[in-house]
DNA sequence: TCCTAAGCGAGACGGTACGTCTTGTCTTCCA
DNA sequence: TGGAAGACAAGACGTACCGTCTCGCTTAGGA
């Protein structure tokens, strides 16, 4: 029975509650970057727990006393990229913005790290990186909708619905321009998007 | 080495070459049968060919003499629904249609095998359901514009691009509705689909 | 939960119910020679399943679809050369015989084989070795002095007592006389064994 | 490396040289113990150091520091059982004996300690058990011996095989009687090993 | 009485072996 | 004699212990 694990790194605000060991989040980087590593030098699906520990030189018992398995692991891993997106959207957000979510920061976020999404979107571990990256983007998006109809807005559908349409919209084309080796820059893909995404919504009230 | 084999379902027209034993085809619809049944009692990503064979009564080296792997069972087993599915959108398809493709038909499929479609998608197969589904769709989008490109319409955006977004965001609303245990019939969810994908397409030109 | 298993070897006896493939028997031999020759150059503790597979060239699994674990293997190994004891005992017994029992047998058996014996007596193994010897001494001397009895004699000491009391001896001195190198020859160490238990006996009626 | 500990319970003896924390001799008796009890409960080989430290509520490392591993504290113990029966011995032993040894000390200690002894030699730590018996046992006798060659005697066998048998059987007989759950008081068993030894003994001259 | 070195609990850690599980190949037997 | 049954090699999995180690806290004993 795989009991339930911490999963935390240490929180990063002020002083708080645990001391925690150093060791222990020194060995959670370690684990993080090899795994990082190793993706992007063979499929996700094909990286055992061994080549994990043996690159991150970390015995076996360890790996399990800090994470499940290694999808557990890889989720720990893309929480962590996705906060640092997080950041990156919030402190570069322009004042105004006629885009209805920040959809750019995305296909500039993975023009960045394109080796690591390449790897993950053709290895095996697509399903989590993009299920993250919709969630992430249907949270916003419904946010956003949910808004306007507060402002008095009236929607002739149901707001998960738009949500759950436009990021799997967005999810689709990010994925096809990663396979295309990326034809255009982002920002020219990004208008592409926003070209079709803009219409839809346009015609919702 | 995995050599390559026939996975080819015998032709059933009459006229072609091979005589193919009917055993063969027995056993290959025994597999296809064994493999659906399981998904519908387990996870996908949990079923062993083991628990394959056991189920259809056949013999270790019958499955690998037949498919590659579990994998290629199921791509069969998709190719054939895919099929069915094919048949009914030909057949039934009204000759005038304002609908830019047939998407009601993806929904009316969905919401008539929907135990499969759950158990696929949420057991860990939905990537090749998807991708399939998603295939298709984007197949008979590409044919929709190209079609209009060659009658002299001028597109702001690249056919592949606007194929994938529409096939994507088709592909989400789709999952989203499944797992939501199907909120509206299926001809309301088409509805809601189609009025957030026609302003787009009518935008691009 | 470990299942049971067959840990019986194919009969060699004619004909009779199962085919057993040819292939079980070689692995099982592979296993026990494999073992054997292990004991040899390492101490029987230290010996893990993986040196043993990897010895037999076997796959994990083969090794546990045919024996429990290591000391499975070691018994069945056992068993086998015990049967050689047995069958040498048998076959060579001179028909009029003073000693009590063929004490000399073990004692031939040991030195033919001493290095196995030491081996086994130094590294860990010895408990199984000895309870096995121990056994077959004690059944031995057992059925020895209920004939006895049958014949009318009545001994002032249970028979079981009588029996363990001399097994033990026996295995004692043949254990010391193993980790001394052997410093008599077999029948010099016997006719001690046996000058030291005989007059016990004798004072037993 | 594992280097050499002390292993020495602090000298009781009042002056000695080291002052030795009294901290250090709790924690040796509460391992010690917490072993025992132990051992009363489960199999020796199925007891961790973890269950020893936690019954012993002391740390990991403590034990490390006490200790070399599980085995040297069950020697530790056995010692200071052996200390115990062997006080017991010269303090209890009748001036005039007719039996060669104080065979009959062991089998009231076993009586005395039947769980401790029972739970030994069923638990897979019956060797070392045995061995420290025989160990006793054999210098006892050797001395015997030797002291009857200097007063002339003249053996037929040399002492140390004689000494051998003797402490062999006894442990064996040991064994069985508490295999048997004892079905003699310790007086019984130990008159009919007298009876079966004495013999042998008388005709080494 | 105070101070300081030692003993200690707690437990993270690298390692190693275990017994289980699944895969895809290969051999044997049987119809 | 061709195909089904299933034995097999390979190797990853998650678990269980081991013996080492690094922390701070407590506490005895010499100053």
């Amino acid at each position: 029975m795989p009991q339930a694990r911490t999963n935390k790194a240490a929180e990063p605000n002020g002083d708080a509650g645990k001391p925690v060991d150093r060791r222990v989040q020194r060995t959670r980087e370690g684990l993080h970057h090899a795994l990082f590593d190793l993706i992007l030098e063979k499929r996700y699906d094909k990286i055992t727990v061994q080549d994990i520990i043996d690159r991150a030189n970390v015995g076996r018992s360890t790996f399990y006393a800090h994470f499940l398995d290694k999808e557990d692991l890889l989720e720990n891993l893309l929480r962590q990229l996705g906060e640092q997106l997080h950041d990156e959207t919030v402190r570069t957000t322009p004042p105004a913005d006629d885009h209805i979510v920040h959809s750019l920061t995305f296909f500039v976020h993975a023009h960045a790290n394109r080796d690591f999404y390449r790897a993950m979107l053709s290895g095996g571990g697509g399903d989590l990186l993009l299920d993250t990256g919709r969630k992430h983007f249907t949270e916003a998006l419904r946010q956003h909708l949910d808004q306007r109809v507060e402002e008095g807005a009236v929607l002739k559908i149901p707001t998960p619905v738009v949500a759950q349409y436009l990021a799997g919209a967005m999810m689709s084309v990010l994925t096809w321009w990663l396979a295309q080796d990326m034809p255009y820059p982002p920002e020219e893909i990004d208008d592409m998007y926003q070209a079709l995404a803009l219409p839809s919504i346009e015609a919702l009230t």
